[in-house]
Formats: structure tokens, sequence, C-alpha cells
RNA sequence: CGGGGUGUAGCGUAGCCCGGUAUCGCGCCUGCUUUGGGAGCAGGAGGUCGUCAGUUCGAAUCUGGCCACCCCGACCA
């Protein structure tokens, strides 16, 4: 048990703000709802972003870079989008600063550099990026346009939390322009495919996919995918968005595009992202109260060999020995560290890397170099064995594929444990509160009884389910018809 | 933006009611002994008590303003 998390059951929220501090991945910033992503943190993000750059380049996408910053009139030009962000956007309105003719070494705005447009500092690029397209797309010997772009958005949130709500994220945003609606459309689907696969082969945590209401979809999208995850409280997380945006930002920034018969018409759009919010899923899907698990595939060490010895000559001697091993394991593409600190004791480092999520940690001492073998403990399930030094590495190898499936096994039973089909307002009620989780349950499809449910019990529809199951049946809040169950959960 | 709370060493805190220059733990530094699950002992360093003003011989403590942060709600990837 560790000496420095406070219990998941006790207090999760703590928990959380616990692990995310303990394990090095993020500090508050000195900025109110900023965050400083350290390097802990930040080398899990990478390893994200490297996954993801790796498929959206096998889905024909390239990276390009957009101003953070988007003239007001730009903005606004997509109202339905630019009403949606409205309240959360950060304005510069001011190109200078000077000093204050009244206070020594204070600064003040200068108001003679008042600039004649506000620039919006972007909480995402749809405008900027469609306003550059105009002048890219003439023909349908342009299209399709694929586009990602690896960046920061800022949303002023009033209430923020380390990585899954901050007032400036770090995400990736592909905008994609297409000749026809089907094309758009596989592509948002495509895109939507590309988020389940990364997060469940990689993260270790299992999604459901599906298609927002009309009240939580994006704004100034025609359709909203997402993969909606659910975590270790019963909370559900939107882990992911892929947007098909119709012909709306084409219209807004007339796009058109000549097709092979020369007739005109505007362009099709898609929009998709995932943020440093997917590093707030894995924590919460996989830790435990001794600290971080992070899958191997992710992971920026995946194994740790920790030095049993006693005196400088020990230390040597281990050192050493150990050498052949780590050269067989980096053979093996497997990131390998030997902690050889000597100002820290083995049951201080035990502890350390556990509390950061090393999947897999070896001991080594005398006792083995005598026997030819080593310890080897495995994170997911905090057990150890003694197993022969000879073939290591093989051994590690399976194991660190073992602890991916294990992982990934485990929060796919949770997610199933925590699903409830529900036919009842009363028992809608009831499992939110007591058992928590997903709650499949019938819904007349209108927004005004989303809404009413939203406001008795806080839980919302995270999604109709991708080729989800047709059955007649009677809506739980209204009792009017109703032909398929969709998702219903508390969310982040 | 509403409602509540808190600011004392890097972190967590005692002291405040009843004014006399600050307590303890963790961490840090030095030395010795240690090293197979967060070491022990000894010594040491570190604080404009959030900030500005007021009351007082004297303010962490009393009074007022300001600032910051946290929690709960409305909003949200």
């Amino acid at each position: 048990m560790s000496k420095v998390i406070t219990p998941r059951e006790q207090d999760y929220s703590k928990w959380y703000n616990d692990l995310v501090k303990e394990a090095d991945l993020a500090d508050h910033s000195a900025v109110k709802g900023c965050m400083v992503i350290k390097p802990g943190g930040y080398a899990i993000w990478e390893n994200m972003q490297k996954v993801l750059d790796r498929m959206f380049k096998e889905t024909g996408h390239v990276n390009a870079y957009f101003p953070i910053f988007i003239p007001k009139s730009l903005f606004e030009a997509e109202e339905k989008n630019a009403e949606g962000f409205a309240k959360e956007c950060a304005v510069v309105t001011h190109y200078r600063l000077k000093s204050s003719p009244t206070e020594k070494g204070k600064l003040i705005v200068d108001p003679d550099a008042k600039l004649e447009e506000e620039l919006i500092v972007r909480p995402t690029s749809e405008a900027i990026i469609w306003n550059t397209y105009k002048g890219w797309i003439q023909s349908y010997r342009d299209l399709p346009i694929l586009v990602n772009q690896w960046a920061n958005v800022v949303r002023w949130e009033m209430r923020t939390r380390l990585f899954l709500r901050t007032a400036e994220f770090l995400w990736q945003e592909g905008h994609t322009a297409h000749a026809t609606r089907e094309e758009a459309i596989e592509e948002t689907t495509k895109m939507l495919e590309v988020y389940a696969d990364f997060v469940e082969n990689y993260m270790a945590v299992p999604v459901t996919k599906g298609i927002k209401t009309a009240n939580e979809r994006f704004a100034g999208a025609d359709e909203t995918y997402c993969i909606e995850a659910l975590m270790q409280d019963g909370k559900a997380l939107q882990a992911g968005t892929s947007h098909f945006l119709g012909q709306n930002f084409a219209k807004a920034f007339d796009v058109k595009f000549a097709d092979k018969t020369g007739k005109l018409d505007y362009v099709w759009a898609t929009s998709w992202g995932v943020s440093t919010r997917l590093m707030g899923a894995l924590i919460m899907s996989h830790s435990d109260n001794n600290g971080l698990v992070v899958p191997p595939k992710l992971a920026a060490t995946q194994v740790v060999i920790v030095p049993i010895y006693k005196g400088e000559e020990g230390l040597k001697t281990i050192t050493e020995a150990v050498k052949p091993l780590i050269q067989r394991l980096r053979d093996k593409q497997i990131l390998v560290k030997l902690d050889d600190r000597d100002t820290q004791r083995p049951g201080f480092k035990f502890a350390e890397h556990e509390l950061k999520g090393v999947p897999v940690r070896i001991g080594i001492g005398e006792r083995d170099l005598a026997n030819g073998t080593i310890e080897v403990a495995r994170r997911d399930e905090l057990t150890k064995e003694v197993i022969a030094l000879a073939d290591a590495e093989t051994y590690i190898e399976q194991l660190l594929i073992a602890i991916q499936d294990n992982l990934l096994n485990r929060a796919r039973e949770r997610q199933k444990r925590l699903t409830t089909e529900v036919d009842t307002f009363e028992e809608f009620k009831k499992v939110l509160d007591e058992k928590t989780g997903f709650i499949y349950a019938h819904w007349d499809g209108t927004p005004e009884t989303e809404e009413k449910i939203k406001q008795e019990t806080k839980a919302t529809i995270r999604c109709i389910p991708l080729h989800n199951k047709q059955e007649a049946g009677v809506c739980v809040y209204s009792g009017k018809p109703s032909q398929q169950r969709v998702l219903f959960a508390r969310a982040y």
C-alpha cells in the first residue's frame, strides 16, 4: 500500500489527483486551469502521439500547422460553431505592453496598441483551416484533402482537472475535405475506427462506439461520432470524437469545387480529434492504490532492473552481470532501464517504480548471481517469481504481451460488470446511484426527454451505439414507443 | 458567476478564541552504520506566518480592504 496515495475507495478524485502528482505526470501551474506536463507524463503522451501519427499516415493523412490566433470575423463565420464556443474563448485585444507611468517596474497594456480586429485563441481550428482550404480547392482534382495537425488549444473552463479538463490542452485535429457526402462519412467512421483501435489495443481501454444525440453533438457538425470509455468509478469518459461536418464550413467559407462535368458544389468536410484527456482515461482505467499502471505498449520504460547489492564493489559486479541481459532485451526492442542509483535503497526503488507504473521489474542480487536467476515482478498483478537468467528475454517478451492483454481483459470485464439494461425510471435511478456505470435504456428520441433525464439524474446519453440492436420498447422516462436502447451514464 | 472553505519552511500541519518573533511530521544537507519491499542513529540548514493598511509598547494571533487557491453547483473534450 502506498504511503502517498489516497486509497481509491476512500476518495476517488483525491486518488486520481494524488496519482497524477506523485507519479510525476503533471502539476498545477502558476496559470489557473493550466497544467505543467512533467517528463513522466509527457513521455506517455509522446508514445501516444507516435502510434496515432503512424496510424494517421497509414490512412493517407499528412501533418500541417495552422496559427493559434483566429481573427474574430473568421471565427464567427460558421455561426453554430462560433456560438458553441463563444463562452469559453480567450481573446487577444492588444499587441504591446509599456512601463507603467505610476508604478515603477510594472507593465501595463498599452492603450494605443489595440488590435483593429480581436484575435481568438483557437478553441479548435475549423475556421482558420476552412478559410485556408478555400484557396487550396478549385476542382475535384484537388480533393480529398487529408490534413492533421498536432497543436494546443484553449477553452476557458470554469472548473478544471489535470488532464481531464484543462484550460489549455494538447491534441490532434484532423480536417478533411471531400468531393462527396459518402466519402466524407466514410472518412468520419474510418477515423473513429482508428481511435477505437488505438484506445483498445494500445491503451488497453475498451470503448463503445456510437453517435451523439443532437444535444451532445459538436457545434457545427451534422453528425458526431464518439468512443466512450468507462472509468473505475463507474463514470463515462468521452475518449475521442469524429465529426461529419456536412457542407456547413464549406458554405460558411465559400469553398466550392468543380466536378468532372464542370458543375460547382460545396465541399464535404470532417474533423476528428483526441487530446491529452486520453492520459486521464489511461490513468483511471488501470491504476490502483499503489500507483499508476501503464500498459506496456505505451510505457516509456517497460522493464526496470533494480540491483540489490552491498557496497560499491557489489554494485559494480551486478552492473557488469546484467549488461548482457540488457542487450538481449534491447535486441527484442524492449525498453529497459537499469536503476543503478546508489542514493536510493532497493525497497524505495521498488515502491517508486510501482508508483510510476513500470510494467515489469527485475530484481537481481548476489543470491541470483550464484543461482543464475532473476526475480521478475509484474505491475498489473503485483506478483513476483524467480526465473532462470538464461532465457529471461523470451520470458519477459511474453510477459509484456500478457500484461497488455490482462489489462484489456480486466477493463473489459469491469465494463461488462458495470453495464446494465433497465426498463423503468426507478430502476434507472437506482442503478445510477448504487451500481453506477453504463446503462442501456429505451429513449423516445426527443431532446426534451433527454434534457429532463439529465436534470433529474445528472446522467446524459453518451451515445447511440453503432450497429445497435433494434428492439421495440417504451421510453423509461416518457413511456412513449422506442425502437432501441441508448447508452446513458454520468460522465466526466 | 452563486454558495462554502483555506492561506504558517519544498509538502502536510500546531499555535489564533485568551497578542510577547513559531510547533511537529515528511522531505533536504553532513557523518557513521546499512542495502532481497518506502533504513537507523547523531548533527544541521531552511519561515517577510498570502498581501496591504489599522489598533497596540508589541500582531501569525484583534479589525478592515485586497489577492490567490480549494470544494460544491451552473458550463464543458
